[in-house]
DNA sequence: AAAAACCGTTGACAAATATCAACGGTTTTT
DNA sequence: AAAAACCGTTGATATTTGTCAACGGTTTTT
């Protein structure tokens, strides 16, 4: 299980990981199973771990005062999953993140993740490119958003995320991209034309 | 001009910069002055120069396929004014950013900037510290974009920019809500009741 | 000093999207 | 095997927001 976050790490860094530094990622992360529906963090709660998925499928969401979820990033094998807010400051999380499928994850605290990256510096190198591929990312959202129709941030969707698609179901989507089940239905069947 | 730089670094450190930190820091950053209405950044150029507004008020945003402008990012005292983007990638930006009132800038390149962070760690540290509180601003931005009506994030933006609303004529801020003036008219009409 | 550009507001109307209820076809749980 | 939950779709209708045009009061430019 651990295989796979070596081999996403590797694909960050010049130079491969050496044995030692494999074996003090190993150590670090610890592996947990969790299956569909159940909750990796609760709203209130502090997130005490980031969660690089090994595999699966989950969700994190904010719950409005008419008890509407309102997703706001769906994750598959590969991501990480955490509430940065919470993680970092260790403040009580306004979201909720569950498994949409039986998932592996690998868990780490921030403060052995900071551990770590003392230890193996192509870490920190790596942590910088998430972040700023994050930041880019969350950018051309938060463009999209404000710029563009429905149909269009769908089409994007579509484009930029085609294995979403395969993985949840549509009124998810539909809540991520901030409309109602109904309206991507309608979307969608008017795109066929 | 540089003063308020330095001021500003020194918020971020633990130990404050000493004098050859800070001679270092004054030869980089280049001085420039823009006037209202002028460009710092053109949508189809790349994004040399991060600047550091000493003084004054800037806007960045998109034009859409109607001509129509979509601000991102409203800039005043104490911002940072680029595109990140097409800063780390020097790739063409898709947004313009120019001045909305006179404005004193301190430019420095990508590169000059990494070239700084070798010789000065703690900007290293000032640098994780503001990526970390932006990438956290841009979680909320999106969560309530996604989640709230326009009314709610308006009121938001009122709570946690109240700085701006003296700054920014009403049609920019509507325009950074992702709504419309006159919609934003209406809104602060209703909130009067 | 005159002209032009800018700004916020309002009204009438149009378009986009949400809401609510219902349905049939799945898949999951019991 | 039966019941329940889930999922996508559709229709009817309501709400939100946008569009367009006009206005009076600024501020800026000429």
């Amino acid at each position: 299980m651990h295989r796979n976050l070596l081999t996403y790490i590797n694909q960050y860094v010049n130079s491969p990981l050496t044995s030692e530094e494999e074996a003090l990622i190993v150590a670090a992360f610890q592996p947990k199973k969790i299956r569909k529906k159940q909750y990796f963090l609760q709203e209130g709660d502090v997130c005490k771990y980031t969660g690089f998925i090994a595999k699966g499928a989950m969700r994190q969401y904010s719950v409005d005062d008419k008890g509407i979820e309102h997703i706001v990033h769906l994750y598959i094998e590969n991501y990480w999953a955490n509430d940065r807010e919470s993680f970092t400051m260790l403040t009580p999380s306004k979201y909720n993140i569950d498994a949409w499928e039986d998932t592996d994850l690998l868990l780490i605290t921030r403060a052995d993740m900071l551990n770590l990256m003392e230890k193996i510096p192509a870490l920190v190198e790596m942590v910088r490119i998430m972040d700023e591929r994050n930041a880019i990312a969350n950018q051309r959202r938060l463009n999209s958003t404000l710029s563009n129709t429905a149909e269009k941030r769908y089409e994007e969707f579509v484009n930029n995320h085609p294995q979403f698609l395969q993985r949840f179901p549509q009124h998810l989507i539909a809540s991520s991209l901030g409309i109602t089940k109904e309206t991507l239905s309608r979307i969608r069947k008017q795109a066929l034309k």
